[in-house]
RNA sequence: GGUCCGGUAGCUCAGUUGAAUAGAGCAACUGCCUUCUAAGCAGUAGGUCAUUGGUUUGAAUCCAAUCCGGAUCACCA
């Protein structure tokens, strides 16, 4: 248990017996006193000031002196300044807690929360290669997984294939055109970008098409109609539909090189899923709702045969569930699936990782459910972001503008080797050690820029900058725990003697501000999953591995003033990194012992 | 137009269940490598927390209005 939940009650406790007052103990305020003032954590005391009708400072001092007294163990001294009770815990707990976590590699995991959840995260086109803004996705969507997974939950990672419809036909469209039999292997080139020029190919001959027709006279909205290449691409869809097997042929030959490209990238950045869905497969799903919902009242027909939910009481507008010709549309397969993973996995919390322009649309999918009364409908979340946009605006990938994912990686992996190579600290590697290092740096640096961020906020890249390796970074981590990795080697195989610390010298100041962020460890957790966002994790590392270094630069670890301090910084630092590791690691990002 | 999200240092972002003098990183400037990794540390400078009003002992945080930016409201996906 976390030392604030332990301190809660005890306080609740003072206040009960010493002034009859009750008060929740999620009330009380306690926050980790600021590092100008003595103390570890701080009660503010001015909310009860009015009602106990005494000043904050006698309030301050009977509470103190109430804990110290009840609490010789815990609480050794106080002070208090204006409305704040600055509380001192004891050397023995922060002691104890080191003795009991230095070595314990499950420090932070949570319990079995015997609870499932499913994370659909990723959910490409196949008719274009990922971008940044996937790359945020999908490291959003696998980190909160994992974040989960070590809370104690059993996790489902799934992903939704988007690989039917008018866009995948553009791209096959303008490879039977223009292509002239060519593969991903006759021109070298990784699947999925092969496929992706084809989607350019076919906008730029849809667009010169349109001109020309335009140019003879017609109206452009028309021209947009008329372009021939358009309606072939329309054709080509109803073909599809209608199970043509050249067609088919065609879309499943041009798909395989996409996945083949997709699986490679996936590989890199260390995305998995344990199912897949093919929209292919779910697109006619959810009809079975529209039955359903018209018998129960909550969808009504409109003249023309098209099926419609009001949630104008909602705040919402009416909504399409079914075209007049019967299909559905995206709502309809959206519910159709919600309701076959449930029934495949059961799930309690269903997690959509999906960027912020659906907000609408996940709001009316789960209210649409809620209201035909699914059991499931509860435990939908959409865990929603923002988009990552270049300095002038949204990414455009009909205008180029789109930061590709693997050109980002390979440029990250030239910017790790230059500056591993300027400093020159790991010319022993081998080739592959060094491979392997510029692939760790790269991939740090990059998802912890992409992961520190609220993911809410939609935030803003700029080629022209490549990300930094220096301050608030992943390789900034990277090097501390390589740091710490050094020190703890050169201390050779020390078993650390935990009762040596039991008659320790005092704990200094910069010892006490690590250490008590070290306990802060499992709350950060906790508060992640609150919040769906892994930022806290992120920041939190930085703050520890800051905190790590402002120390080391301090005080010495291994000519410490004695042997009980040096014992005691061992483990300090032994447990530093582990955090640091662990709490890397839910992000998806590894660290180096050496760098 | 309706709904939702955002506006904090030159830039990128924390802080938003109200609490001490609003914090980091980058960029700028100044120091620190003969002892554990300087991808580091310490320091200087940089703020009308979009604006106005309100609630409160106390507001970047809550409420109202306004300004600015974005998303969305399709028989598109």
């Amino acid at each position: 248990m976390s030392i604030v939940k332990e301190i809660k009650p005890l306080i609740a406790a003072v206040l009960k017996d010493h002034y009859g007052f009750s008060t929740g103990e999620t009330d009380l305020t306690i926050n980790t006193t600021k590092p100008e003032f003595e103390g570890d954590y701080t009660l503010v005391l001015f909310s009860y000031v009015k009602q106990l009708k005494k000043s904050p400072e006698q309030l301050g001092n009977e509470i103190g002196d109430a804990l110290i007294k009840a609490h010789p163990q815990l609480f050794v001294a106080y002070n208090v300044i204006k409305g704040f009770l600055n509380l001192t815990i004891s050397d023995d707990y922060w002691r104890q807690f080191l003795k009991t976590n230095y070595n314990n590699q499950q420090f932070g995991f949570g319990q079995s929360k015997n609870q499932k959840v499913m994370v659909e995260y990723s959910s490409p086109n196949t008719n274009k290669p990922l971008h940044l803004g996937h790359l945020r996705n999908i490291f959003l969507g696998w980190s909160i997984a994992e974040i989960l997974n070590r809370s104690g939950y059993e996790t489902v990672k799934s992903c939704v294939v988007n690989d039917r419809g008018i866009h995948i036909c553009k791209s096959m469209i303008a490879w039977q055109l223009f292509a002239n039999g060519a593969t991903p292997e006759s021109t070298a080139t990784k699947g999925d970008h092969f496929v992706g020029e084809y989607y350019v190919k076919f906008n730029d001959a849809y667009k010169q098409q349109v001109d020309e027709l335009v140019a003879k006279g017609m109206e452009k909205a028309i021209a947009e109609k008329e372009a021939p290449i358009m309606k072939a691409t329309q054709q080509m869809l109803l073909d599809w539909e209608k199970g043509d097997k050249d067609v088919l042929a065609l879309w499943n030959k041009m798909n395989g090189w996409v996945y083949d490209g997709f699986g490679i990238t996936y590989k890199r950045i260390g995305a998995d899923f344990q199912k897949m869905y093919y929209e292919s497969n779910t697109y006619l799903l959810g009809k079975q709702f529209v039955e359903a919902g018209l018998k129960e009242g909550v969808f009504f027909k409109k003249e023309d045969g098209s099926v419609w939910i009001d949630l104008t009481a909602d705040g919402l507008d009416e909504k399409l569930v079914l075209r007049k010709d019967g299909t559905s549309v995206y709502i309809t397969q959206d519910l159709g699936l919600a309701d076959q993973k449930y029934d495949e996995f059961k799930y309690d919390q269903s997690i959509y990782v999906i960027a912020d322009e659906q907000n609408y649309h996940m709001k009316v999918l789960k209210l649409i459910l809620q209201k035909l009364n699914k059991p499931y409908a509860e435990g939908i979340f959409h865990l929603s972001y923002g988009m990552v946009e270049l300095p002038n605006g949204r990414m455009k990938s009909r205008e180029g503008t789109v930061v590709d994912a693997d050109d980002m990686i390979t440029e990250m992996v030239n910017v790790a080797r230059t500056k591993t190579e300027e400093l020159g600290k790991v010319k022993d590697f081998t080739t592959d050690e060094l491979k392997e290092l510029y692939d760790t740096l790269a991939l740090g640096a990059l998802k912890f820029f992409l992961l520190r961020v609220d993911p809410k906020k939609r935030m803003i890249f700029n080629p022209e900058e490549s990300i930094d390796f220096h301050g608030f970074t992943g390789p900034f981590i990277q090097y501390t725990h390589a740091r710490i990795k050094s020190v703890l080697r050169k201390a050779g195989d020390v078993s650390v003697n935990a009762n040596i610390i039991e008659t320790s010298e005092p704990i200094l100041k910069l010892e006490k501000e690590l250490i008590v962020l070290l306990e802060q460890y499992p709350v950060m957790l906790d508060q992640a999953i609150a919040e769906h966002n892994p930022s806290v994790i992120a920041i939190y590392v930085f703050n520890l591995a800051k905190s790590f270094n402002t120390f080391y630069t301090e005080h010495s670890v291994l000519n410490a003033e004695t042997e009980t301090k040096k014992q005691f910084r061992l483990m300090l630092s032994s447990l530093t990194a582990h955090v640091i590791a662990s709490g890397m690691s839910l992000l998806g990002i590894k660290v180096p012992e050496r760098m």
